[in-house]
RNA sequence: GGAGGGAUGGCCGAGCGGUCUAAGGCGGCUGUCUUGAAAACAGCUGUGGCAGCGAUGUCACCGGGGGUUCGAAUCCCUCUCCCUCCGCCA
């Protein structure tokens, strides 16, 4: 959400930044009129109800001192304020939900380095690192590798649950619990994030918070009975965590990191991306999430993004990192940049992560706070995220990266502590 | 799933429908005293909207929403959450 200050005071500067969004459909007039609405509603109504306080402590005072007369008349008139009050305040609520409504579907806004661009062809290639690997026969597809192996079952995934669901198996199975449990350790003891293991199903009032809601329900699995949402990536609850809370004093910056599974329902169209583990309705990831003062957002937006990185690096797979034009950039991210890993099997760049700063965009939503100093007035945190990494595309990575002539995969250095001292998996 | 009890400021805890501008305590801040501290004493101590350059004014908020009333923390309805007991259970 936006501070309707900003569109109040700079209407044509935002609208600018609809169009640089190439958000149409954003209704910045609509909120710049019911703000106006709302206000002349505030100023009549509150009117009204600062008289009906004064003269119904008048009621009160001539009741004790038994002047029943004036008593009664005052209240007949108070009646008729009241009735306009309740008029007023009816049209104000109107008012309300409609400029929150408004408010909640126009998308932050990009930061003034973001690069001005129609779509993802765009989006700026910021750096590269390492070589792709080459090799001294054909590089097969992870499905492949992994079928092979025994690793990756297809067939059983869609019999159990449809459709882009998937099966792992044996060591493949193993190799995604090292890389889970190896990537949150680089995250707390390299890095200083603090680890949360928070609920997976979540109320709309969460979602709301990060975004997801109202605007993008459909690629959301809900339990109907309950009213519960299974959350899409781990940013929804961690981030949520400080929802309706002021912070106090010297809690900044906060730094978390979780490993949850993610759901998504996404209407995918058919024939895309429907080889493989890479795009599945339900994924794991490790995600982290950060808390910080106003001042740092950009410095902690390049230590959330290289800590990412950090992995990558690691793991010693080569990737690029993409900086996402304004045409690109998702609803709640003021910046946003991408790390793709080379894939050498399906020979393409694959998403593993996604860095983003909010600025003050999902505090104000979710009401996350905190107080600059001891007795300050409250502002508003900024938060990012960044996945850190998502783990079926770094499992493409990893088996068509360390792939060998023989079909058997070799196990990263730094993975095989975690999968039981195992180096090769054939 | 069944039965009952609760939700009040940073925390604990009062609160006959009308000086509630929410008692009292704890904590915190400031001051007096002190070489310094403690103690004692005094004062201050929430969040947000709107108007205003500002001083300030005004409105709202006692879990959420709705109602009764001239007036609601207080009465009524409803929802959510928490606690206790029973049942079930990894």
């Amino acid at each position: 959400m936006l501070d309707i200050k900003i569109i109040r005071e700079n209407p044509e500067f935002v609208r600018q930044q609809m169009a640089a969004l190439q958000d149409l459909n954003a209704p910045v007039d609509k909120a710049l009129a019911l703000d106006e609405e709302r206000r002349r509603l505030l100023a009549q109504v509150e009117e009204l109800k600062a008289l009906r306080n004064v003269e119904s402590k008048r009621i009160g005072q001539l009741m004790r001192e038994g002047q029943r007369d004036e008593a009664d008349a005052l209240k007949g008139e108070m009646t008729r304020v009241g009735d306009q009050i309740k008029l007023l305040d009816d049209q104000l609520k109107i008012v309300d939900d409609q400029l929150f409504d408004a408010m909640s579907r126009i998308p932050n806004l990009p930061l003034p380095g973001v690069p001005v661009g129609k779509d993802d062809s765009e989006n700026i290639v910021v750096r590269t690192w390492g070589q792709p690997p080459q090799f001294d026969f054909p590089p097969l597809p992870h499905w492949d590798i992994g079928e092979a192996l025994g690793i990756l079952d297809f067939e059983r995934g869609v019999k159990l649950s449809g459709s882009r669901f998937y099966v792992l198996k044996g060591l493949g199975a193993r190799l995604q619990r090292a890389l889970i449990a190896w990537m949150l350790d680089v995250h707390i003891d390299d890095h200083g994030y603090s680890e949360v293991y928070p609920p997976y199903i979540v109320r709309a009032q969460t979602l709301f918070g990060t975004g997801n809601l109202p605007k993008f329900a459909d690629n959301l699995y809900r339990d109907a009975e309950d009213d519960l949402w299974l959350i899409p990536t781990a940013e929804v609850p961690v981030t949520n965590l400080y929802r309706d809370e002021i912070l106090p004093a010297g809690s900044l910056p906060i730094g978390h990191v979780a490993y949850t599974p993610c759901f998504r329902r996404e209407k995918m169209s058919a024939g895309k991306d429907v080889r493989g583990i890479k795009r599945g309705h339900q994924f794991d990831k490790v995600e982290m999430v950060k808390f910080v003062e106003p001042e740092q957002g950009e410095a902690e937006l390049a230590s959330l993004l290289d800590n990412a990185e950090d992995i990558a690096r690691r793991l010693d797979i080569p990737y690029r990192v993409v900086q996402m034009c304004t045409g690109d950039l998702a609803f709640s991210a003021a910046a946003k940049y991408d790390i793709e890993m080379w894939a050498p099997g399906c020979g393409e760049w694959l998403e593993v992560s996604s860095c983003s700063l909010f600025t003050d965009f999902q505090a104000r939503r979710a009401n996350i706070r905190y107080r600059p100093e001891e007795g300050a007035k409250p502002r508003y945190a900024y938060t990012l995220n960044g996945s850190g990494l998502a783990l079926p595309r770094v499992m493409i990575a990893v088996l068509e990266t360390y792939q060998q002539p023989d079909g058997s995969v070799r196990v990263p250095d730094v993975l095989q502590p975690y999968m039981g001292g195992v180096e090769v998996i054939r």
